[in-house]
DNA sequence: GCGACAG
DNA sequence: ATCTTGTCGC
């Protein structure tokens, strides 16, 4: 019989985030991939949740965090964060591999599980189309959204200057997100599916999160946590 | 060989 | 990502 006190219970089995090398990072990714749905949401989101990691400078440490919001006035219902030694260096395109080691767990320390996560990483828009949002979405078999600050991958005009400016993000000529400003005068948002969610809904979410800042409020809520935990539980 | 390159 | 005060601009 299940526990319905564990948060995600199918976690634990099936989606490897550990890798030993680069060459295995790739292979699980180009295996993982398949597992990638840009599907429409299923179902009515109440919570949506913000994850970040931060990382010590001098040392192996970092600290995940996760903060869940209420989807309508944003306020926070719920926040975990976990401190661990990271063990896969910083390598474009395979940023999963060292940050999800220390979400997860952040994830399993939460009593109120979001409907949606936004990330602060790429989606789909990266070379295997399997950013760290697609990982973790199908890690938690939850929809994601990926919502990173800068390009990885893929080409696009600028986008207009004012907020809900938009343009597509085409690689390969596929599109596989889109730039989108939030404020304006700002610089853009690199936004793309992470799991379970389409391009438009994702964008969507964008938008709604970000009635004052650049940045999604879920995502600075959970930017805040970890820097704070961080200087706090510094050894 | 050279430049690009989420956090 | 991280080290950091003041400072330029709207």
């Amino acid at each position: 019989m299940t526990n319905s006190t564990v948060p995600y219970p199918e976690m634990s089995s099936v989606c490897p985030v550990h890798a030993s090398s680069v060459q295995e990072a790739k292979k699980l990714q180009e295996n993982l991939r398949q597992r990638v749905q840009s599907v429409t949401l299923s179902s009515e989101i109440r919570l949506i949740a913000g994850a970040d990691v931060s990382c010590d400078m001098n040392s192996d440490w970092g600290i995940g965090g996760v903060v869940v919001c209420d989807a309508l006035t944003y306020k926070i219902v719920d926040q975990a964060s976990f401190r661990g030694s990271i063990s896969f260096p910083y390598v474009p395109g395979y940023l999963s591999f060292r940050e999800l080691p220390l979400l997860l767990p952040a994830f399993e320390r939460l009593s109120r599980k979001p409907a949606l996560v936004i990330c602060d990483a790429q989606g789909i828009a990266h070379p295997r189309r399997f950013g760290l949002a697609c990982h973790l979405g199908v890690a938690l078999d939850c929809p994601s959204i990926g919502c990173a600050k800068s390009r990885l991958v893929g080409e696009h005009v600028e986008p207009a200057n004012e907020r809900g400016g938009r343009a597509p993000l085409t690689l390969e000529s596929e599109v596989v997100g889109a730039v989108v400003r939030t404020r304006t005068g700002v610089a853009p948002l690199y936004v793309s599916v992470g799991h379970r969610i389409t391009l438009d809904e994702a964008v969507d979410w964008v938008m709604r999160t970000t009635p004052y800042y650049r940045v999604p409020e879920p995502v600075r809520w959970a930017h805040k946590l970890v820097n704070q935990v961080r200087v706090k539980e510094s050894d």
